[in-house]
DNA sequence: GATGAATGAGGATTCATTCAT
DNA sequence: GATGAATGAATCCTCATTCAT
């Protein structure tokens, strides 16, 4: 790749980027189904037909922002399996980073709009969804071993942790009564699994 | 009302119930956004025409099954409080009826196509979430008070319990993965309270 | 026919004008454009199907009113060329039970509207724009002789009277500012048409 | 504004002009009801989604023509004010050049279903009636100062005249028999006010 | 006769996508 | 590359008309 070659595909990439951050803004405002292609564009600063030069339509568009904030999130798991310290320590870890990312005000309101979507752009979340599912069962097993843990069944836990993460994800969506109130700290959602 | 008027007010809302009914099936299956009106009244068996006569359009469809959710789970909260017992033994009434609501197999996934849809629409989602909200606080102070439940911001988590709640009835949309597992029980999900 | 025939007759003739007179109004207050069947129904206090027997469309609806109008409005013509007196005697009264037929408040703002109606409802009235021209005509060149009218080209004049008192008859639907303004006499009018 | 701006301000100008010079054309061809929104585009040679971007629907589409025609005729009407000589002469202009007005085969067609249409549209109308009255009241007051003028009530006379002309703006829809037959000139119709 | 529920065709409207400039 | 005018297919929605009761 030649020097201008390499420079226009930053260029490229960089726009990508930039389309991305607005329409998650424009998503999280009006919902994904009552934006149209013309909002994104607009948002974008750009023309309607530059917009198509980088995402062939409005579902594209959606699923790299669900891929985006997946693969975040995936990072997330398998770096909490490398911290040091007990297997709470490493759930604390995931915990507490996990909520942080919820701080960033347009990913999650994104995710929970997921299932009124067509379901090829959801691929990414079931993803998501397993590899979350597997390491916080290996972490939860790990814990029931030292006696961290309750004992319960790891596989609900480990679903019953997953639901409470997305449910408050989603809460801006429908719950907006509660929005006021701040974000749990970790313990409060880990005693969920406190032995 | 005569007797002929009574009559045709109950097929009117028999008519309705039945509109109601198919078009739950359909949204959870192909997703609000991807359904026509055409295919509401194909799966009602009457003409466009006709359904027209009952919902001016898709999203008042779409707001009735809201209604229709929000209605019956804010009975439940207000049938807890009248509950026999102690407020524990009244959150745990709630718990598990809440979980056997989630078992009908279109109501949640209904629910949690909202935050794609104009707004206008979710607005019994937040009524819902205002009530629940309330209810569960009170027990849980009642609950705080002897000692049965954990101390901590009674806000946060009353949140928190409605948010895993809200996870789990979303979850057939995202972790598809984890749908074979079961729902968990009331006891696992009052862990996040317990003393 | 029998007796019981006789009868059926009746109450059907007084049906169909019972629905003339609601449907004036109607069409009066809405237009015709914007008037649905099931308005004319309402308005007659009968049901949509109820109405097909006596009508078969809306435009056969507003034709019977033009037919009405036209009709009463040829035999003042007529009746005017009975009138005792000199030929301007004849126009003047002529013009003022014209003018008394525009105090009727539904009659004329329906004529009004029969250029934005499609052309086979319209027969009606050019029947009668045919008949009160040529009326008109035959007076003026009588009133020209004995040297009442002015002396000018009588098909003008003629055409001129009637778009005079049409407008009159329109004015209700275009120039409402106007209205509080009493109907002219017939001296007024006739003045056009004076030596 | 940019030259480039201005250009495309310019062009879309000239495609509303366009549009509006063959709406023109189809409402008085085949009256305002039985357009369809498909007509108006075949006939400004565009696809119906580009009438769209300057049109929302019909009924603006005849509003503004109305408009057109409003603003037209009141300028005219003011241009009379400042025409040298006296009053009655005033009056002489004005009214050959309503006359000239008449001429253009599109644009009087199209005011004569006004009353048929819903009323939002009318506003334009009833705008144009206001100015004309006044303007042609303080004509005729002016005249008979000079004793040009027949002394009657100017607000009758006024709104004769208006109501003559508009009678003679409408005839083709209701007096076709009569359209062989010319143009009144401005004197004969004048008569109506002469002293 | 009388009702008004039911139908379906016709027309309105939107918006993703293309394309000439 | 960049624009936004232009298209047309897909879908919504209305309402005249029919028909079972």
């Amino acid at each position: 790749m030649s020097r201008t070659e390499e420079a226009s595909q930053r260029m490229r990439d960089e726009r990508k980027a930039q389309i991305l951050r607005t329409a998650a803004e424009v998503f999280a405002r009006q919902g994904v189904v009552s934006t149209r292609i013309s909002d994104l564009a607009e948002a974008a600063g750009m023309s309607q037909g530059l917009l198509y030069r980088y995402f062939a339509n409005k579902e594209e568009v959606y699923a790299a922002l669900l891929e985006r904030a997946s693969q975040s999130t995936i990072s997330l798991a398998q770096a909490a399996l490398e911290q040091p310290g007990s297997p709470w320590e490493q759930l604390h870890w995931l915990t507490e980073h996990l909520l942080l990312g919820m701080r960033q005000p347009t990913s999650l309101p994104i995710i929970s709009q997921a299932s009124a979507i067509a379901s090829s752009a959801q691929e990414p979340l079931h993803r998501l969804g397993k590899v979350l599912f597997l390491v916080l069962r290996q972490l939860i097993v790990a814990g029931q071993a030292k006696g961290q843990a309750v004992q319960r069944d790891p596989d609900q836990l480990a679903m019953l942790y997953c639901c409470c993460l997305q449910g408050l994800a989603g809460r801006q969506g429908l719950f907006r009564e509660m929005t006021e109130t701040d974000l749990p700290d970790a313990d409060a959602i880990l005693h969920l699994l406190k032995a």
